[in-house]
DNA sequence: TTGAGCGTTTGACTCAAATCAATCGTTCCC
DNA sequence: GGGAACGATTGATTTGAGTCAAACGCTCAA
C-alpha cells in the first residue's frame, strides 16, 4: 500500500469519528487527520477511574468520544472540587507541561480517544493547524472557566442549580438539533452524581435537592426521577437563574470551524487607542 | 536601508523590550519579533480606563509592560466582579473570536504594547513560533483560571485574603529574584484599590479589613498603611491560607522558554517540536 | 482653619447556606 | 423476606459573611 493509501486510511478513522464536528480533531486536512490518527487510540474508562492524577505525570492528552468527564482538584482537607466538566468533543489533558495541575476523572463510563503527550505534542510541532485549534478550544475553555467562576461568586446557589439545568438541557438541544428547539419544554439529565453535580456547583448535595423541590414547588420544573428534571417553564427557570441567553451560549459546544468564522470575515478595522509606534 | 536591518531594526523594538522575558514575545526568532513589533504600539491608559468593553469589539491585543489589568464582566445587576488580574508580562485580549467576553480596564495608570487584532492574527498565521507561546500561555491563563474558582469555592474569605497576601509577596520576590527569597519576611503591596481586591477575591471590602487586621492582631502581619502589609510570619500564612507551595506557584510569572522546559530546554533556536513517538 | 469628599474601620444585624442528624426509599445480596 | 448499604430527602441548628449604618482619618481646596 502506498504512502497516499496509508495517510488517506488513517485519515479516514478521524473524518468518520463522531467527535471529529466538535472537537480539536475537527480538520479539513487530511494529512493532520492521519497524523492524529497515528499516534491516537480508543479506549474505554470506567466511571470512577482516574485517567490523570493531580500533580502526577501529564502523560496523555485526548478527546472525549462519550460520557463526562471531571476534571478536579482535592484539597488537602480532603474535599473535591470539580472545576470543569468535559463533554463529547471536548480536549482533555495539559499539553507542553511535565505535570498535571488537576485531576481527569471519569464522572460516568466513558470513551475516549487518547494519545501520548509527547507524540501528540510532536504531531502538533508538525501542523500548525492542528495547534490553532488546540488554541481556540483552549481559548473557550478559559472562557468558560472565568464565567464559572464569576457564577460561584456572584450567584446564590439557587441561581446556580437553575442554571446548571438550563445549560444541561440547552447542551442536550444543541446536540440534537444544532439550533435552539422552538419549544422549550425539555428534560434535563444529570448524567452524573449527585455530589458531582454539587461539586461543580460549590454546594451540598442537601442544597441542591432543596432548590429542586423548591423549583418543582413552583411550577418550573418537575422531577421525573433523581436524574431526569423535566423544564416545565423555561423562562421562568432563566430569569431565576439570572444570566443571559450570551453567557448561558458560552457553556455550549461550538464547531471548530464556527470558533474562528470571524477570523478573514472583514478587513481590519479601527483601533480605538490610536496606534502610532 | 536593507530588508535585513528593517527587521533588525523592528526586532530590536521587542528584544530590548522589558516584557519579553515573561511575555509571548519572549521568542528567539528575529523574524517573529520584528512580525509583531511591526503592528504593535506602545500605549498609556490612565487608571479606570477601559480598553476593551465586554460584549463590545474585541478590537486590540496586546501585553502588559507596566501597571495591572483587570479582567471583568458586570452583571446585570450593576456588581463588577474581576476575574483575572493582569500583571507585566502577561498577554490581554482575545484572539479570533469578533466580540469580548469579558471587559478589560486598566486597574492602575498602566502601560501596554497593543495591536490591532486581526492584523495580530494575521502575524500568528505567519508565524507558528508565536501561535505556540501564545497557547502556552493561555493554557496557564486557564491553569489559574481554575485555581481561583477552587479559591473561591473551597476557602474562606480569611484564607482567601491570607493567599492574596502570599501570592503578592510572592510575585514580588519573583520579579526581584527570580528565585524565591531566603528570607520571607516581605512587603506586600496591594498596588490596586481595596473595592478591586475584594471584587477579585469574592468578598467585600468590610470584610478584607476584618480579616486584614485580624491577621495584625495575631502577628502574622503590620499593617504599614492602607496599601502596604508586611508579612512577620509567612509560614503562618500560608499555613492559614491553606494553600499548597504548589498551588501558589500558579499564580507566579513564569518566562515563556521555561514554560516549555519538559520539551525543547536545550535549544531554544532549534525548530520546535522534532520529538519523535 | 475649616469643611467637603473619599476611603477605611468598626459595630449591629440579618440571612443564605453549611453542618449535623434523622428518616426514607432503593437496590442488591444473603 | 430481611437487612445492609447507599443515596436522597427533610428538619433543626449554627455560622460565615453580607448588608446597613455610623464614625473615623486623611487629603485637598477654599
Amino acid at each position: 500500500m502506498g504512502q497516499i493509501e496509508d495517510i488517506a486510511n488513517e485519515a479516514n478513522r478521524c473524518t468518520r469519528c463522531s467527535a471529529s464536528v466538535t472537537s480539536v480533531c475537527g480538520l479539513s486536512d487530511l494529512v493532520t487527520h492521519a497524523g492524529i490518527a497515528a499516534v491516537s487510540g480508543r479506549r474505554f474508562v470506567a466511571a470512577g477511574q482516574t485517567i490523570l492524577a493531580s500533580g502526577g505525570e501529564a502523560a496523555v492528552v485526548g478527546t472525549v468520544l462519550g460520557g463526562i468527564l471531571k476534571v478536579s482538584k482535592t484539597l488537602p482537607d480532603g474535599r473535591e472540587r470539580i472545576v470543569s466538566l468535559l463533554y463529547p468533543g471536548d480536549f482533555f489533558g495539559q499539553l507542553f507541561t511535565a505535570s498535571m495541575d488537576f485531576a481527569v476523572e471519569a464522572a460516568t463510563d466513558v470513551e475516549i480517544c487518547a494519545a501520548n503527550r509527547l507524540a501528540y505534542e510532536s504531531v502538533i510541532g508538525r501542523h500548525p493547524k492542528l495547534e490553532h485549534a488546540i488554541l481556540l478550544a483552549t481559548s473557550k475553555a478559559l472562557a468558560v472557566a472565568r464565567e464559572i467562576s464569576l457564577l460561584l461568586s456572584c450567584q446564590t446557589t439557587l441561581e446556580r442549580v437553575a442554571t446548571y439545568l438550563l445549560v444541561t438541557v440547552g447542551r442536550r438541544d444543541h446536540l440534537l438539533s444544532g439550533i435552539r428547539l422552538p419549544t422549550r419544554n425539555s428534560v434535563a439529565t444529570l448524567g452524573i452524581s449527585r455530589s458531582d453535580v454539587a461539586s461543580y456547583l460549590g454546594t451540598t448535595i442537601e442544597t441542591i435537592s432543596r432548590h429542586l423541590h423548591y423549583l418543582e414547588h413552583k411550577g418550573v420544573i418537575l422531577i421525573l426521577d433523581n436524574n431526569h428534571f423535566e423544564v416545565l417553564d423555561a423562562d421562568r427557570l432563566q430569569s431565576i437563574a439570572g444570566v443571559s441567553d450570551n453567557d448561558l451560549g458560552l457553556f455550549m459546544p461550538a464547531p471548530v470551524a464556527g470558533m474562528s468564522q470571524d477570523r478573514h470575515s472583514h478587513t481590519a478595522t479601527v483601533l480605538p487607542l490610536h496606534l502610532t509606534k
